[in-house]
DNA sequence: TGATGCGTTGCAAGCAGTGCAACAATCGTT
DNA sequence: AACGATTGTTGCACTGCTTGCAACGCATCA
């Protein structure tokens, strides 16, 4: 709506793919490069990019400093972290919470596993959204029409033969996902790295959050992991109920909660 | 430089403080609703704040996707991970990298301690800049009329008795840290967690980096944590060399280079 | 020493951002 | 149920901010 604010906030994402000096950013953006130069230094003054000694520009540490306090005024991660720490502390695995906003899903909080193997992952990244068990969760329970529509736009990379291959194939298993409360994603993003995933809800039964338990095939089978699934639910439900203003939900029966009606945005 | 920009980036350490209707960011800004209004719709687009379902405006996930970007392209940080894995499994506690910025020193990496008591601390979060081990060798290093500027600019909040209680003080602490070339916080920060640091070094003999062992009191005394000094400036000094293309420095004698003239920036 | 490439600055012109006022929508109250 | 109060939203006229240009400073390099 803005086209000077538009320019500037198009300089980070550039930014983002690593440094650059004023001329590259000047055509990257279409702009001269005294217009180019001002909108830096407003980015500057504020400490979202920074100068390097090279005179290029790279991002600043306001920008890092900044997304760590929105991830700890998130409130649903506050609660859920030590139920994240005690299931660690039984399985062992590494446990991640997650959060969908704006056709991505991103972890927004990790405990390391305790086994020396660890997977890779890291709190803010996105997650590969066609394949985590979490990603699914989210996924499956926005309203019908958003969901098709996030679905379509999606891009469906073969991490591994076993990735969900295209939009049709996704369709299904979130309904499959919707239906059953739980998912899992056993090696469609590393070949040798399964997930169980359980959903958390707020108040109202949606979907706010999933968390997940991750492990690779050298330490426990896929089958091995799948028996963690009750515990798994049940720390879900137990911070579903923390979140929702103590409402335990009960995971015994099949989740199911009217179509809710397309709102215009959710927690 | 740029009025517009500015707004729209004032916006976000605004929301930072936790959630804001469109009034609230208008009143706090100076400007009417409606200019409020598109300033947070631009914002909005580039997934910078997020709407939630109270209409309210939060600090979105893009922003924290970025952030997380910013991080993964610091070299440094790539470089020294691995040695300080490495250093961990050595000593098994927590162990911390961290660069200045701008008024600011964050950490950017961490692995954590082996021990079951763990401290708190986050990457991407403002270490305690007066006290932090590693915050002093940063500091340290700046010219010396930058140095003098930032440090009279600092607040000297007493997290315990043995916190820097003021400039003064702390500027003495830096002049013995620039010489030792290296430094500790016994202490300073919490009664019971005490740290020892060391500098990285880029080819230009600026301190670009600094690394941290820290533990807390039940784990290991000070006197027992200071043993582990030379192992920390090996490793340090390991980093160093590579990150300046091998040029390994030697830390037997008192580090001394030249005083910088005033650079702008620096990496 | 001159040429090329970069970042930087003052300026005039025009467009884009601003505040206003009126409207819509939601809510709580009587 | 009707009413005011509050909050978000839109169209519009006007002013002032943003823009591109051209000229300059300052490096590096031939």
């Amino acid at each position: 709506m803005s086209q000077t604010v538009d320019r500037a906030l198009s300089i980070l994402p550039l930014l983002a793919e690593g440094p650059a000096d004023l001329g590259r950013v000047a055509d990257r953006l279409g702009v001269h490069k005294s217009t180019a130069l001002r909108l830096l230094r407003t980015l500057h003054e504020h400490g979202f990019v920074y100068r390097q000694s090279d005179q290029r520009y790279r991002l600043g540490a306001r920008l890092i400093a900044l997304a760590q306090e929105a991830m700890e005024n998130l409130d649903v991660r506050e609660i859920a972290h030590p139920h994240l720490v005690r299931l660690n502390e039984q399985c062992g695995h590494t446990v991640h919470l997650a959060v969908y906003e704006e056709n991505e899903v991103l972890y927004i909080d990790k405990v390391e596993s305790r086994y020396p193997v660890r997977m890779y992952s890291r709190i803010g990244k996105p997650v590969a959204i066609t394949v985590a068990a979490v990603a699914k969760l989210l996924l499956a329970d926005l309203p019908e029409n958003e969901r098709r529509a996030v679905v379509e736009k999606l891009d469906y990379p073969m991490y591994t033969s076993r990735s969900t291959p295209n939009a049709d194939g996704f369709l299904k298993e979130l309904a499959k996902v919707r239906v059953q409360g739980w998912a899992t994603d056993l090696g469609g993003h590393e070949e040798s790295i399964n997930c169980v995933a359980a959903p958390i809800r707020g108040a109202d039964g949606r979907v706010t959050a999933a968390m997940s338990v991750s492990a690779p095939n050298v330490v426990v089978t896929a089958d091995e992991l799948l028996t963690l699934l009750p515990l798994v639910r049940r720390t879900a439900d137990a911070i579903s109920g923390e979140y929702s203003g103590r409402t335990p939900v009960r995971h015994t029966d099949p989740v199911h909660h009217p179509e809710h009606r397309p709102e215009k945005d959710t927690v």
